[in-house]
DNA sequence: CAACAACGTCGAAGCGCTTCGACTGGCGAA
DNA sequence: TTCGCCAGTCGAAGCGCTTCGACGTTGTTG
């Protein structure tokens, strides 16, 4: 193993002169500086983790905290997981996975044993068991997502309240009077997960400001539930012309069971939703969406964490304003 | 934050003697190490993982290697990686997260950097680029699938060629004679990912002996791709009675689309899958299925990892037989 | 032109843990 | 009775790194 003292010796310089030269915290001259780096590359020096945890108080790791529950979209939640190591990886920090089993007990885990820096937390919920914990640690946390009470925290997310809204706003202004949304699964309510129950409040909020007539309906992430959803609406309000989409797994095969159903997309029936911008691009019938920005949420989320472990402040609460994108699903509404 | 001499002056020992009570590394009287595993309960004491990691050599962390390419099903891998993470802890480890823009260089980063003890690597590719690099690592790894030469490594993964194989041989012996397999997106063939170019060795060579027509299409996961696929192989090779699927998101759509075509499952068309039993279970005709185990192989995976970091010798390849169950989907065939 | 900042570098002291060698009492074998 | 052993414990020596204080050297400035 290559370490430090070598890379000192090849230099011709002390240990602490090659930590100054890479670290950059005391001044070192440019040719210093240049022969201990061209030291570090020709003995592919890479600095001892344990070792520089231990003398410096910083393990340049972070946890994820991804607990993949019961009706979550894996790939969108891995979309912000992928980010997220990414932009960790351009402060030169590593990012250690925690699961849900381990629970509230892993995140004090990992930081009493100082394993980690600081912590992401996703899937966060209103009432999250976590804030507690969170507000306690020694550590700083970013959470993506919004709780009930956000209180000393640090928290980032689309402002999903808002998206809800103006997508029941966009439909509003083709003229749709009868508009449902299509949520996520059941679980994900249940559990109090926030960006869903806040997508419902934005949605039931605006239709009500519109006077619009309005149904939430959750949906399984399958094609046979989208399309049982999609018969039922039908059934409850034939008189629906307005639909927003809060689910990508049932994105797709809920427009192919309307279209089944005998309704055209837009003509007939103006469909937009919430989801990764690819998604709504790459369908047959492009869909009209807010952006669910999951590499910018996942980067920032890094971002923001890093800004506190250097000790300055950071807002505590980002919400990035939805971005609507008009694609061809939504229509005026046809006058009968 | 709690240390090692803490413990030690609360259980009237010394330092030693409270690291050999809790490794176990030398015999230690019942009396003292009830002492101090009263002290460290009292004191919440958690090891300093850098400290550890310096003196002892071992940080306790594996690296997980999850190249989230195009066309890989995430929650399917996602499956493996949990099961992973969760086996890792039952051994006392934890885990970090390594994504595709890392590449071969983060391997060895952290490696040299002492970061981790050992690593585990998914999506493996026939000719994987990474082979060389593992196999001169002074790391032990271990491989989730099976590289075209997987001499002086660790491989473990479903025997997917047996798999296609038992899709195929079933399929025969209810008499079907002409069989198709629609298999993963075109990304993951040119890739030459290694399960799935071995589902298609298993599929054909099986297709081959038994003298039947067969065909090969590759497809995207989504419902329209999956509609396409099964209207080109009806319009291509009209007495198809058999299908194999190994493409966890277009099996559900598939079906339906064969539905829409007019044939009936079992009745007109026998569906067999390679797939987790939960999918292959859920949907709405329950799916003869060759099991997909990804709980298991990941377990297994970190078990012959902790295995190797313990100095025991493990079998270079571990393939794990397929396991069909029929399911309702296959059907002697009808005779016109 | 004296006094005093930086600047650039070094040596030494730890960070908290594991592990090695050594020591102390029994205890069975010789 | 003595020797050797083993169980059980301790003290000290690091593991490889960062950081603190110190010490020349140059430049600045009143």
């Amino acid at each position: 193993m290559v370490k430090i003292t070598d890379v000192a010796r090849h230099a011709g310089v002390s240990p602490s002169t090659v930590s100054y030269a890479l670290s950059g915290k005391r001044p070192i001259s440019a040719e210093t500086r240049r022969r201990v780096e061209e030291a570090v590359r020709r003995l592919g020096y890479r600095p001892h983790a344990g070792a520089r945890a231990l003398a410096g108080g910083r393990s340049k790791v972070l946890a994820m905290v991804v607990p993949l529950r019961a009706g979550i979209n894996v790939p969108v939640v891995m979309r912000f997981a992928v980010s997220a190591v990414t932009t960790a990886r351009r402060y030169d920090h590593d990012v250690l996975l925690l699961t849900q089993e381990e629970g509230e007990e892993g995140l004090r885990r990992v930081v009493d044993m100082a394993l980690v820096d600081g912590l992401i937390v996703m899937d966060v919920q209103l009432d999250d068991p976590r804030l507690a914990l969170l507000r306690g640690l020694d550590r700083p946390s970013v959470m993506i997502g919004f709780p009930a009470d956000s209180k000393g925290l640090t928290c980032i997310d689309l402002d999903f309240k808002a998206a809800g809204e103006a997508c029941v706003e966009h439909l509003a202004r083709l003229g749709h009077r009868v508009v449902a949304l299509v949520g996520s699964p059941p679980e994900v309510y249940v559990r109090g997960t926030a960006f869903a129950q806040r997508v419902v409040q934005g949605f039931t909020a605006a239709a009500d400001r519109g006077r619009l007539t309005s149904a939430v309906h959750p949906c399984e992430p399958t094609p046979a539930a989208a399309r049982a959803v999609a018969a039922q609406l039908l059934r409850e309000q034939p008189a629906l012309t307005g639909v927003v989409v809060h689910n990508e797994a049932a994105l797709e095969p809920l427009i192919d069971a309307f279209e089944e159903l005998g309704l055209r997309v837009p003509a007939d029936l103006s469909v937009t939703a919430i989801c990764p911008d690819e998604l709504a691009a790459s369908l047959r019938v492009p869909v009209t969406s807010i952006a669910l920005p999951a590499d910018e949420v996942g980067a920032r989320a890094v971002e923001l964490l890093m800004r506190k472990l250097d000790g300055k402040p950071v807002p505590e609460a980002t919400s990035l304003s939805p971005r609507m994108t008009e694609r061809g699903s939504t229509a005026q509404r046809a006058v009968a």
